[in-house]
DNA sequence: TCGCCTTATGGGTAAATGCTCATACATCGA
DNA sequence: TCGATGTATGAGCATTTACCCATAAGGCGA
């Protein structure tokens, strides 16, 4: 029996709702009059509908203080795409802020005809792009993984952002079948070596374009919230100089990446620095301003999507 | 840099206010403190954000493309009711599409306290639409057919909608006892002319609420598939411009009815055009399509239940 | 089957929002 | 200079929304 959606779910009504509410502007009264339910239940879905982000708000309009900061940090690190979206405030979780723009920027690459290798990290702000993503068909292109997708304690979707993505795109993804942080440098070679896992990293090697999230070494680092590093391996790096992180792979102040610590047990692959195809970073907030700093520096990042903050806080340091 | 502290103009407020109320989700007396502005200051940069577009909104889900069909539809036809149901792919039949929505559009006035007369075509779409209908105990309203029930071979009961809603409903029912199409118009004259069928007519011209499908005029007319006219009378019709027909009353592309052929040995009630009373449409398919423009332009129907191709043809048409 | 636990529902209410209006301010023309 | 005209502002108020809570409904294990 197909019957893909006889009754209406609970995501279409709320959708419905928010709808209703959003773009035609009714009040939850009248949507609940329309739909032959109570207000209370209607103002339910309107904020379902914009809690699982059946909604998307976006704002169409640069403002001004924005496009300066894009162009001084364009003139300042030459970059080649900026993106600065603006501030939510102090206490807000700047991910809010940049997902919507980086969504957009994403989509201008899987909007274009010709078939593409985007290659993605992954990361809070990379799942925030995802999710502020609308579905696009674009089968052409493929998705691969830059980091592995197994973690410590074996479970193999953390933020698996390539799988979301393919969702949302129906493309072809490759995510990279290896542990994140193998326990030893031979482990990890092991995994390497194994064919398949050769063609996907040949593969993310030649991607034409790379989004990732930049993650901070302080002590507040993502690696270690998440249990990839343990603290003794995160001080280690961190006397070694450690600044930052792009898709698990560490380097310092200048964007040089360190031999040392976890970089010899990171499986997957290392975001070279200085190429020429678009290598975008999604990243916001105080914290991350010097990892972001350095992966500049080196150009391991030639384009930036953050927030308003995060951009003067750049320009004053640089 | 290129503009050493601009005054921000208008819109750059606007669209800050308005990021910072949909995008961050905080309160116009937040936003008015954050920006230094009074409150009603916030409120008229929101709310002029919103108007001007600045702030876009869209809904990331299936049923999105349908909601804006349902608009569409409703400007273009000055409808006051429109469903569009998702579509279920080439192939498979619409009347599975469409049948929950319109079960779920005459539930809607069948849970209505107030007795209302609802009239009823016949057709596969509306025998859909009683299957999909849940068991409802309203017998405050009263059910009567447009549409006679003596079938060419005598049979009673075709696509006999009235009594199969009457029994999920418990409502008193009012068959029209007369047949489909007369052989002449005098035997159709002679049944209209009895008082229990005067009785039915009466009511059903007195309907509160219509329901019907609508039946094509091509080669593959309804009409003809089930032996109501021959293929001579299709021929005649056709030829008189006919395209399509409401309860066995056939008309032309404007949907004005047609003085001849079986119109003029037609039993039951001609929907009546251009009342204020809601008139549904329940139909979808692509031969369908110039049927269902014809009764939506002399408004033989103000409400529609369809799926999205069939309302992607209509406006692509219309 | 019963009773417990989780989840959904609708009433009530405080907070938030949108609207109207009187007023202030500025611009422009006589 | 004065008045007229148009526009922006904030106060007050009606409407709308969000949240809390008591209760009902449904699911699940004993």
């Amino acid at each position: 029996m197909s019957r893909p959606d006889a009754e209406p779910s609970l995501h279409d009504d709320a959708a419905r709702a928010g709808w209703l509410y959003y773009v035609g502007g009714m009040t939850q009264d009248q949507i609940a009059a329309e739909l032959g339910i109570s207000r209370q239940r209607a103002q339910r879905l309107v904020s379902r509908a914009m809690a699982e982000g059946l909604i998307q708000v976006r704002l169409n309009h640069r403002i001004g203080a924005c496009l300066d900061l894009e162009a001084a940090l364009r003139d300042r690190f030459g970059l080649d795409r900026v993106r600065v979206a603006p501030g939510l405030g102090a206490g807000a979780d700047p991910v809010r802020a940049i997902a919507p723009a980086a969504a957009a920027e994403l989509e201008r690459f899987l909007r274009m005809p010709e078939p593409l290798v985007v290659a993605l990290g992954t990361g809070r702000a990379l799942r925030g792009m995802v999710d502020a993503m609308v579905e696009i068909d674009s089968p052409q292109h493929r998705l691969v993984s830059l980091i592995g997708n197994i973690a410590p304690d074996g479970s193999a979707s953390f933020f698996d952002v390539v799988m979301r993505i393919a969702d949302k795109v129906r493309a072809p993804h490759y995510p990279m079948p290896v542990p994140v942080i193998s326990p030893t440098p031979e482990e990890n070679e092991a995994f390497h070596r194994l064919p398949p896992v050769r063609k996907v990293v040949a593969l993310a090697e030649a991607a034409d374009v790379v989004f990732v999230g930049v993650g901070q070494m302080s002590n507040d680092a993502p690696l270690l919230a998440d249990g990839f590093v343990t603290r003794a391996e995160l001080d280690e790096m961190q006397t070694a100089g450690a600044s930052g992180e792009v898709a698990g792979w560490v380097f310092d102040s200048e964007g040089r990446y360190l031999d040392l610590g976890t970089n010899r047990r990171t499986g997957g692959v290392r975001v070279a620095p200085g190429l020429a195809r678009p290598s975008i970073g999604i990243a916001a907030g105080a914290s991350k301003v010097p990892a972001i700093l350095a992966a500049l520096k080196s150009r391991i990042i030639n384009g930036l999507v953050t927030d308003e903050p995060t951009a003067r806080a750049l320009l004053s340091r640089a």
